[in-house]
DNA sequence: CTTGACTCTGGTCTATACTCCAGACTTTAT
DNA sequence: ATAAAGTCTGGAGTATAGACCAGAGTCAAG
């Protein structure tokens, strides 16, 4: 069991975040100290790591905490619920999906064409490297 | 040339939106009408159409700033700086792109696996579906 | 057994990215 | 020609995601 030092140092945040997390019911640690000190399990570390993904992915808090609460429990209302919710975030991911690829070009193109090239100076800013993607 | 709540509706965001923007130095209509009326051209389009994509893509207005007044001008120094900035950028894209990829794996597992399967009730949370994943 | 590092709760503060008025002017439709 | 719809500036308000601080208790090492 991780102390909450501990969690925060492995997962790249504050302890502060960590407690943030936990007052907006995101993740509650596994079990405390009779002092009351935070005691963080494996499946703790396993939560907080799809919090970050998931936040990196661009959803909100609110959403992620919504994700996490998802429960199948087998008959028909909750699964249909549970798929339309998820089908749906799985188009948000589609279409941020597409708009990295894109802008991940643009930045690409801005990269390799400006250095050493006779590319003209037109493809050296980020608008010409897109206009460049669009023809 | 389009008036703001053309372009409103045309990129589907607010006027507040695009003022809000102006204010922060990211776009300037090209033009105003003698009454002081905004009007934008189609580059201004290509420009909110990047903005959008790159906050799609969980850029800050800061970062997105900065890109769009990216400019080689052909000298090393400044292509120095651009490379720089600009394959930093890249490497976040990277990331984002990773974590994204898993994201969706997880929710389309989870949208799969619960519904009319005989699956075990483990693989119907999120976290579930995620572990499923890491095996 | 004390000193320094860590943790607790509760509260205030900050940055980001807008949204939502208010009051005045302009344009468009009938 | 007038009403409705759109636009202007300026400013206040809101949601999100923490950071930071105070004062008090806890733990580990010398």
């Amino acid at each position: 069991m991780l102390k909450i030092g501990e969690l925060a140092e492995l997962a790249g945040i504050s302890r502060d975040a960590l407690r943030f997390y936990e007052k907006h019911g995101l993740i509650t640690p596994t079990a405390r100290t009779d002092s009351g000190y935070r005691l963080y399990s494996k499946s703790d570390v396993l939560r907080i790591s799809f919090i970050l993904s998931a936040k990196e992915v661009g959803f909100t808090l609110n959403e992620i905490h919504q994700l996490l609460e998802l429960e199948v429990t087998k008959d028909d209302k909750s699964c249909q619920d549970v798929r339309q919710f998820v089908d749906n975030k799985i188009q948000i991911v589609n279409r941020r999906l597409t708009e990295i690829k894109k802008i991940k070009q643009s930045l690409q193109a801005l990269s390799n064409a400006c250095c050493g090239g006779d590319e003209p100076a037109t493809h050296c800013t980020i608008l010409g490297a897109l206009s460049v993607q669009n023809r």
